[in-house]
DNA sequence: AACCAACCCAACCGCATCGGA
DNA sequence: TTCCGATGCGGTTGGGTTGGT
């Protein structure tokens, strides 16, 4: 092997090329050897390229029969065979060794690709590690062609059935909800009458695009320090809105009525850009919405980062306006592993004045909507929409804003004020809704799965002050830790605070006052 | 039947990491 | 500490297959 100059397939990048092209065409892949066959003036036997036949299985399985796995590239040197070892190990581990699942994939282990897509972005070879009898080759072209098809329909990568098993598993839930349709299956691009509410999800570089603004030209290391500065155009109020989605990103901004009022149209608005801090939230409200992750380019794996060069911002319906009780998860960055921060979400009363109120605005708005609490939404994703439309058709903001967007942004304003006065009304004399349920924290699957790793959380969860644990830790190895009981309270400030703050305060639509120094003391009983 | 586009998937490629000398 | 081979991983390629027209 060493005798070859140090070269996979020849060693150099001159057939790499031309690859498998020149040994496909046959039927089994007789015959053509490609690669560097001559070494110094000793001809050795070319390696072979292309598809396996049947003889080279059985070599390499009788010799791994005999000699154990690993050491692959003594397979040339020890039997017949004219494989490189890159390309024995290969053809082992994908298709010759032992306990192999071969066939399409199941449902279960498809919700459960997902799932582990959503924690783990591209980490085919940990996925395929809890897959047994899987390969990381086989879920990452599953994942490849399926996220292409999706990609291509215009639908969100992941289907709602899946958030509804996680749900009845009691298990954790991608960050995202999504509308109902079947697992896998070719959908039309849904533009109206969308009854599942869909996230919507928006080319990053197109959000900050529309928003006028620069967007970070480096992810790291403290991209927010870059002010995203707003100009006062047609479309301002819709910018606003998104610019207050994305402001919530950044946890130093001061969350109050007076800062989430919108800014003048006539006058330049500056904003935070996204704070890429490691225990920040992106769950920043929009109209029946709420900024809820970013993904990545290529990667296809949620975050509460932005990315921005790349990927795109999800959109998720904000779940007390949806009539059901929901799980609404989003991801956070946690040391050496990723968790979530769940809110188990109660059914939310809605106040008869403000369903009367989203009435009289589908009448306004000449909506027809069958679930009037639904309508809200509605129309926070057609805005969203449109801006997504406006994206897609290249338009930077320009001039000509719509009617229809006219009525929309009219309509954002209208609701953005209407919840907030239903929020403070809501709310007790601290600002809390003692209707807002309960918030767990609890990990990502598979991602706690050793005593240590629970430790490590349970001193991460102590140092923020998280409240108790509720839930049991279910580990991977096969242990179950007892829930964390932090059931003394927090003994931290506020500001240690500032992850939990946000993101109840966006996600609960609830606006703590001024004097209430630490949330905490003020939560429901049901800590 | 022929053509074409989309899909599937095995295999390849480049790079990163690990571990031993 | 450096070098280098072995291994692992993720992205990409391209031929075969399938389904629609």
């Amino acid at each position: 092997m060493v005798a070859h100059g140090g070269g996979f397939y020849g060693g150099n990048g001159a057939n790499g090329s031309s690859s498998s092209s020149s040994t496909s065409g046959g039927s089994g892949g007789v015959g053509v050897c490609v690669g560097i066959g001559v070494s110094g003036g000793m001809a050795k036997p070319a390696l072979k390229k292309g598809p396996w036949t049947a003889t080279e299985d059985a070599i390499l399985v009788e010799y791994v029969k005999k000699q154990g796995e690993g050491n692959w590239n003594a397979v040339q040197k020890n039997t017949s065979l004219s494989r490189c070892g890159k390309s024995c190990r290969l053809r082992w581990t994908n298709h010759l060794r032992p306990n192999l699942r071969k066939g399409s994939f199941t449902p279960e282990e498809e919700l459960l690709i997902i799932q582990l897509h959503s924690e783990l972005g591209n980490k085919w070879a940990r996925m395929a590690a809890q897959l047994p009898g899987r390969t990381d080759n086989e879920i990452k072209n599953y994942w490849n062609t399926r996220i292409k098809r999706r990609i291509r329909q215009g639908l969100p990568l992941y289907p709602s059935k899946e958030m509804a098993h996680f749900q009845g598993q009691g298990q954790q839930a991608p960050s995202l909800l999504l509308p109902e349709e079947p697992l896998d299956q070719p959908q039309p691009v849904a533009r109206t009458a969308i009854r599942g509410r869909p996230p919507l999800q928006i080319p990053t570089q197109s959000v900050f695009q529309i928003l006028g603004g620069h967007q970070p030209s480096s992810q790291c290391p403290s991209p927010s320090q870059t002010p995203v500065l707003l100009s006062p155009q047609p479309n301002h109020q819709l910018k606003t809105a998104f610019a207050n989605s994305l402001s919530l990103f950044d946890q130093t901004r001061q969350i109050s009525p007076s800062t989430s009022t919108l800014p003048s149209p006539h006058s330049p608005t500056t904003i935070l850009s996204p704070s890429y801090n490691d225990t920040n939230i992106a769950a920043a409200a929009f109209p029946g919405f709420a900024l809820t992750a970013s993904v990545h380019p290529y990667q296809h794996h949620t975050s509460p980062l932005p990315s921005p060069t790349g990927g795109f911002f999800q959109f998720s319906p904000l779940p007390q306006l949806l009539s059901a009780s929901h799980v609404y998860a989003t991801p956070v960055e946690f040391p050496s592993s990723q968790m979530y921060i769940r809110q188990m979400q109660k059914p939310m009363h809605i106040p008869q004045e403000l369903h009367d109120h989203e009435i009289n605005l589908e009448n306004h708005g000449n909506m027809s909507m069958s679930n009037p609490s639904l309508s809200e939404s509605n129309r926070g994703i057609e805005l969203l929409e449109d801006l997504l439309d406006q994206t897609n058709h290249q338009a930077v903001p320009t001039n000509n804003s719509t009617s229809l967007e006219q009525s929309h942004t009219s309509l954002l304003n209208n609701n953005m004020q209407e919840n907030q006065e239903h929020q403070l009304k809501s709310t007790d004399v601290n600002g809390w809704n003692p209707d807002m349920g309960s918030i767990n924290v609890c990990e990502g699957s598979g991602m706690v799965n050793n005593k240590s790793m629970h430790e490590e959380l349970s001193n991460f969860l102590q140092s923020i002050g998280s409240p108790a644990v509720h839930e049991e830790f279910s580990l991977t190895d096969g242990l179950s830790m007892p829930p964390l009981d932090f059931s003394a309270g927090p003994t931290t400030s506020e500001d240690s605070l500032g992850l939990d703050m946000q993101q109840i305060v966006s996600l609960f639509q609830v606006e703590p006052t001024a004097s209430a120094s630490s949330p905490w003391n003020n939560l429901p009983s049901i800590y």
